[in-house]
DNA sequence: AAATAAACTTGAACTAGTTCAACCTTATTT
DNA sequence: AAATAAGGTTGAACTAGTTCAAGTTTATTT
């Protein structure tokens, strides 16, 4: 089971769990091999799974009315990935989510999940405070976007996220922090120059 | 205990409960009135309540190095506000949350909440629904902002938030869309000779 | 190993949105 | 009722970031 020891371990950091409360979890989480390339949400589609990354990069994005991507999320290990109004109101999603490398998913789909959290109330708790983090982690990026001219914002990411950062192709870390590819390639030019 | 029907009411829209269940959730929150221009939030002390908000008008902000003020949220309502990110990690907070109007709201603590959830796993689904909801809420925001013009996202918010829109000062409501008060203005007065 | 596709760079022209300053209108306080 | 503060408007000059087009580098496929 050794795709499973990393969601245990992720469980075990957020809430206090005996060894069969932690199997009894993960048991309901199938794994999922995907190439680079593929989706696993496109638009249109109803979002089933929350998926868990235990291996690999992926991306989420949306593609407006001029064909423009605009990168949401960035996933990588130990991260979480999907549509996330799409999952949680069960209704179509307007992402597509494509893995940006081969990857190893453990994923869950929406009943399940909700069996899971009616079994035990600490997976509700699970849940809930993984509903509360991503909230957190949202508004920080609101605020970011809000307050921040292009360039601090690449600073930020760069400090917070070094890992994603060199991961991923530069368009689409470019549009997830809202700006063009090219004045992605200005800015980090310019700091070679200093 | 007319003040707090319309949280019953709220909670009860959310999940099945007894009435006992209801009264028991709603005995723990306390009535605070404030006036216009109070602060119940300040940067650097710990927001230590969840606000609910039954009468009145909130906004949250932070206040950048070079002195400009950014709305992070607005609460009316039957809506919840505090600095979040301050609330759920219990750490000092970056926000202002303040009355733009004379307010009534319904106050939880940390702690008082904490016991709450473990008390009734109702009570946790509660708070998780929510959470998931914030996140969802918070993640359609950054997608607009980072797809949509300076118009287009007032537009969309005069038609998902009217009540709001006509209720809040204009500095307030250029700032959350991310953009100046002037640059509002001349939007908004385009529109009149079209 | 060559061919092709995907990703990144550079510069010049442009524009959406900002800044500043002055003025006007509407609330709030005395 | 007058005085003051807060909120909103207008225009002119500006700038951060975009767009477009062409060229270069790096991956991927055959």
């Amino acid at each position: 089971m050794e795709h499973y020891e990393s969601l245990i371990k992720h469980l075990q950091d957020r809430i206090e769990l005996s060894e069969e409360e932690a199997n009894l979890f993960v048991s309901n989480f199938k794994i999922k091999k995907i190439k680079k390339r593929q989706f696993i949400v496109q638009p249109d589609f109803v979002a089933k799974h929350r998926n868990y990354v235990v291996e690999g990069a992926l991306r989420a994005y949306v593609v407006n009315d001029e064909g423009q991507e605009h990168t949401i999320a960035f996933a990588i290990e130990d991260w979480w990935i999907s549509d996330y109004n799409s999952y949680i109101y069960q209704q179509p999603a307007t992402m597509f989510v494509m893995a940006l490398e081969d990857a190893v998913l453990l994923q869950i789909d929406f009943e399940t999940e909700a069996k899971l959290k009616m079994a035990n109330p600490k997976f509700e708790t699970f849940f809930r405070i993984t509903a509360e983090r991503t909230a957190a982690f949202f508004q920080r990026r609101i605020i970011t976007n809000l307050t921040s001219s292009a360039e601090e914002r690449y600073d930020k990411f760069i400090t917070q996220f070094p890992l994603i950062a060199n991961r991923v192709p530069q368009y689409a870390l470019a549009s997830y922090l809202g700006m063009t590819t090219e004045f992605l390639s200005k800015i980090k030019n310019n700091k070679l120059k200093k």
